[in-house]
DNA sequence: TAAGTTTGTAACCATGTGGTCACATATTTT
DNA sequence: AAAATATGTGACCACATGGTTACAAACTTA
């Protein structure tokens, strides 16, 4: 049998980031991670500290809000920029999986184990909001509608519908783009 | 010993409810539910068929939504009863703990056990958004904010801040409550 | 080659889960 | 009073959970 710590160690953390991405909170155990990773959990305990030094791991690789990294080098001077912050967001929010498991997991629990991981996440969030929370009217409003997009992707996983809005088709995405869009202007006039 | 059918059954549904709205949909079990109404899990199957037909009871009853019936009877002519009814029915949301809890179940997951209780629990949602649901440009708009409020009600169970806003002050949620009436101001004019 | 160390596994533990069972004790019916 | 039924309990089952332990196999050092 070949040995490998790094390798094995790296495998751990894929599959533990896998599993959170594909099933979420629920679903991230120690036994289920070492399943998934065929390798005995003892090694997650000796490599990673538990369940507990995993999350710590991803909190301080942060790979989950990397993609939306980027957003933050842009200049808002516009309410044209502001509009296009706003749909990159909602874009960038809509792919990455890893960052909604991570969202939805903030509406179940906050312990000793995720306090850290949420708190980089309110942080790179708080980073990017910078940009366009000056303290206007439009903030509020602004916060809303972002917390609404949130939601709706968040509920989408396991609902096709909310009201009468069909959240599996794009046109229902368009449209709240449109109206957060709108909104912008109308504060703006 | 005395025995008592309907009252060790309504313990049964009661400790369900209030298990619910303590602890949240996680802390839901047989054996939590039994425990708490001190009484053997075995009635729970007998007289309710389970944690589903608990479930099944509870969407039938519908008392989660009980308090806020009453906002159905509104009629909304101006923009101004608008703003009252949105305003009376975030005010009920955060009030509502139990609803609160069904809401955080739906992003959680949606299975045979649950799926009745949330289709009832949508239809309700669905009624009083008919009030509002006029396809104007304004609809999107007011869904994403009634979503952010929904979304930040969720969150502020466990994390005291979205960002800078602080969750546990009524000033902010109040700012939110006027950032949605100014909204809608904007929108008609 | 021999000894020591690192990497890995499988068995085990206590605890908790949903679910079923046989049984005991009230309460009704005959 | 005796028999039948309704109500309630605790033990039990198989399984899953997080966590630990003893040991084997590979690799490193001497």
């Amino acid at each position: 049998m070949k040995k490998d710590r790094a390798a094995t160690k790296e495998k751990i953390y894929e599959s533990f980031l896998s599993l959170l991405e594909e099933k979420g909170p629920q679903a991230v155990g120690i036994n289920a991670i070492a399943k998934k990773a065929g390798v005995s959990k003892e090694l997650i305990y000796r490599y990673y500290g538990g369940l507990e030094g995993l999350l710590l791991h991803l909190a301080k690789k942060g790979d989950f809000f990397k993609s939306m990294l980027s957003l933050q080098d842009r200049e808002i001077n516009s309410t044209e920029d502001l509009k296009d912050f706003a749909k990159a967001g909602t874009q960038e929010l809509r792919k990455n999986k890893l960052t909604q498991e991570i969202l939805r997991w903030q509406l179940l629990e906050n312990n000793e184990a995720t306090r850290d991981l949420f708190k980089y996440s309110n942080k790179e969030m708080a980073k990017m909001f910078a940009i366009s929370d000056k303290d206007t009217s439009l903030n509020h409003a602004f916060q809303l509608m972002i917390g609404g997009y949130i939601y709706f992707t968040l509920l989408s996983k396991f609902n096709k519908k909310f009201i009468t809005t069909d959240l599996s088709s794009q046109e229902s995405w368009d449209k709240f783009d449109k109206a957060i869009e709108k909104t912008i202007d109308l504060f703006n006039k």
